[in-house]
DNA sequence: TAATTTTGTGTTACCGATAACAGAAAGCGT
DNA sequence: ACGCTTTCTGTTATCGGTAACACAAAATTA
């Protein structure tokens, strides 16, 4: 391997020169400068950026830690973080933890040995807590996405989950909905439990009841499952006066699962139940179908990696900084206005 | 910062009986052992790796440069290759090029600098090699998928766009299809050369004649384009004894700009024009839509990490591997028998 | 019990870069 | 030509680990 001592015996001078010119640092003889130069051209000389940041302390790399790197939302957010860093001079190492606790810790020990400058992370759930705190102790700043949890002080980039829910909601209600279903992410990430309070709350404002098995919960990742299966043959055999005309389906993947159980049970969207979810579903039709609450993933990323930088390279920043970002809705096919059956 | 030599303070020993504990080399004495690891609790300490490759002279490290991380396609492929690294004991940065070679040569740099073990790479063209060669030079391995390139020698994991495409292409003659065109993807990739001979050689040995204008070529990435709809537009406007009742897409994105500039004109998939293409479009509906080839995109991330380890922690392997897996060819509703019209 | 082997631990040097200091060479004023 | 800046370059020590060697203590063998 080239070292930068191979360069300053090819050219003649002292490593620390070397060291000045590719640094820019320091007076150099343009004479000096230009030997150097060719030196390095002809060996195929790269900085072993290891050596660097031994010294340096700072490897200019971030973590992602993604929740799920197959949901285009998060993928997105991927992008989005990855072009910005780059952008700002920073190199990303990306992880997927698939919503486990456990492959979380062990990629918080990974980014802590590499001793990434600082985490972007979506956690898993609210002792994630600890894994923060861990970085923290090595002084590694940490900016929350998508998700926010007990404790947490730094900063946070999530979409509108409560704004988008209302008006998701809403806009069921508005076509005529008056038994609307909620088949939720898990209790214990924050974007389920503030979906569920929009929901919760704007049926209330509008004097509509929420019938027993109407909340329901799945896994953010269940694209197919028995789980949701049975979700929806309780929810479908309730009696004509309870059964929901609509769902409302706590992100894209469990909306997907819903309308794949419902085709099993030979139930038509949106002609018989109406469905409106929370992030984008990729269409590739000729025309999209979902009704959704569309959040700018790409932004989320961007924002994120941005926050992070500024914090590692500005000391004197606020505790916290909070970017709401709000979803936009779309109204599409899979959600259609009530006619009254009977 | 917490380091080896703050163990050993805190432990009484020598850094040395540090490092030997961590590394679970040499023998160590139960309680000298107990108590080093106590004061690795206490102060928690995480090893630098970055000193660890400094002497070393490996970092653990796979490079994947992927074409376009926002196709599924890809980011399946990134999700096999990490999972696979992981449970290899490897981390991986991920980058994403956009099939821009001025991008992939940045990325070549940074993954140069960082001293990765090894690449995984999907090239963007033929000169690619270059930035191949320039690796090698410095003794990284390098693994391509999806694409081949010009005087490349070493491990590739590749789909069979041959057998994929006459597969596609015969399904359609099989219907009754006679006049067929193909929107393929740049020539500058062996993907798109593979598919286009496949295509030519199915029609030709069934007797079909390739009328002008039925070859013509798009942006692998360009789900909506002004390019599809002039393409489309030329196609679909040639005398009715040519115009095509088939269409032949190279990938999952150019079918999707395919049916969206064919829906602008009011032209019907499968009625008017069976569409069929190469990858896996992810259908979310109840019932998915696209004839296509599917390409085990796991799989091959999982070959290509695994490839690439083995190379790294064996030297006595073949000068090269190649593994070509076969697509699975799903029938589905965007092709469908030609019923003569006149 | 002395000689030999095995076990357990420490010392020194080094990986590749750079910060901090030192000192040589060149420029400048009188 | 002399001293005094300014410009340019080199030396030394260091970042956090580990390989290679050295050596004391304990275990084993003769």
């Amino acid at each position: 391997m080239v070292t930068i001592y191979d360069i300053a015996k090819n050219a003649k001078v002292s490593p620390m020169t070397v060291s000045r010119v590719i640094n820019n640092s320091g007076n150099i003889r343009l004479t000096t400068r230009e030997k150097v130069e060719k030196a390095i051209k002809e060996l195929g000389y790269v900085p072993n950026s290891a050596a660097r940041s031994l010294i340096s302390k700072r490897t200019k790399t971030l973590g992602l830690i993604l929740s799920d790197i197959s949901n285009p939302f998060f993928s997105k957010v991927a992008r989005g973080a990855e072009d910005k860093a780059v952008e700002m001079g920073y190199s990303v190492f990306m992880t997927n933890t698939d919503e486990d606790f456990e492959k979380e810790k062990n990629y918080i020990n990974r980014m802590l040995s590499s001793r990434v400058d600082g985490v972007i992370l979506s956690p898993t759930n609210n002792n994630s807590i600890k894994h923060i705190q861990k970085l923290n102790q090595h002084n590694i700043p940490v900016v929350l996405f998508d998700r926010t949890i007990d404790g947490f002080v730094g900063d946070h980039v999530l979409g509108d989950s409560y704004k988008g829910s209302r008006d998701l909601v809403k806009h069921l209600i508005d076509i005529g909905h008056e038994k609307i279903a909620l088949v939720n992410g898990p209790h214990h990430l924050s974007t389920s439990r503030e979906r569920q309070r929009a929901y919760v709350e704007t049926l209330k404002l509008n004097d509509l009841s929420i019938h027993e098995h109407y909340i329901s919960e799945l896994d953010f990742r269940s694209v197919q499952s028995e789980d949701a299966h049975q979700i929806l043959m309780k929810l479908m055999s309730l009696d004509k006066k309870k059964q929901p005309t609509a769902i409302f389906a706590a992100n894209n993947f469990i909306a997907i699962s819903i309308i794949r159980s419902l085709r099993e049970m030979n139930i038509n969207v949106p002609e018989d139940v109406s469905i409106v979810c929370f992030d984008e579903i990729e269409h590739v039709h000729f025309d999209p179908f979902f009704t959704v609450a569309s959040q700018p993933a790409l932004e989320i990323g961007r924002i994120s990696a941005q926050y992070l930088i500024e914090r590692l390279e500005n000391d004197n920043l606020d505790e916290e900084r909070i970017v709401i970002l709000p979803p936009e809705i779309h109204i599409r096919k899979s959600s259609k206005p009530l006619i009254d059956k009977e």
